[in-house]
DNA sequence: AAACTATATTCGTCGTAACGAATATAGTCA
DNA sequence: TGACTATATTCGTTACGACGAATATAGTTT
């Protein structure tokens, strides 16, 4: 992760959105996160494709689902401060809705309790 | 301020770099920036006009000075993170040499001690 | 008023990021 | 193999941000 690709990554509003959503759920695949944003799917790809090179995700690959998570490698503070911009802008439009919408997408990959 | 120009403000390093000297000294003129960031002075004040108007940073005039600090009606949230910002890259470059470039300055205006 | 210092703005150009639409790739299952 | 699901990429266009260069404004001093 280089610092200038972190900072870029974070002033687009649908890549804060994408990780609003996944400091929440650890792991999420893209079919529910462009369900949740309610935005096309090759959208949701490429800024999740700008979130990787950034060194901001990491994905894993399951079957045909591609889940994405934060990179391991994230150093600590930028970690902290992804926890902030989440604090901060979580109760706010459009986040709070995504929240909802991905309480009822379709089609989630079946995830074990525990 | 809103979160969007919160984000946009800080995907520029310039910007990063006037944030990082102002959080360490509190407030400082047009002059000992551009000084110390090594930019030309009308570089630095369109960004500054940048920040200000997205509510990051407030003004003072004093004289033929002009004074820059945060915003103090900035949310704690937004503070807090530009303080693990200024954490994440405050050793590296150009952020270290900007400091050493401020201490020596000309022309800096005389600052009451306490 | 003129001269001087400090700061701000305008202008024209250029690079780049985001988009919708279409298409390509990868994996699964019959 | 072919159908099907999930995800990724390419293409052409458009909008916007950053820049250098030049100039304008504001305040001070004589």
């Amino acid at each position: 992760m280089n610092e200038q690709s972190l900072f870029e990554s974070l002033s687009d509003e649908t890549r804060r959105r994408i990780l609003v959503l996944i400091l929440k759920h650890e792991e999420l695949c893209v079919c529910e996160l462009f369900q949740a944003l309610d935005v096309p799917q090759p959208k949701v790809s490429r800024h999740l494709a700008v979130l990787r090179e950034a060194g901001v995700l990491a994905q894993r690959r399951e079957g045909t689902w591609v889940f994405y998570r934060l990179d391991p490698q994230l150093p600590a503070w930028a970690y902290r401060m992804l926890g902030l911009m989440a604090e901060g802008v979580e109760n706010g439009i459009p986040y709070r809705e995504d929240a909802e919408r991905l309480a009822i997408a379709a089609n989630r990959p079946v995830r074990c309790a525990a």
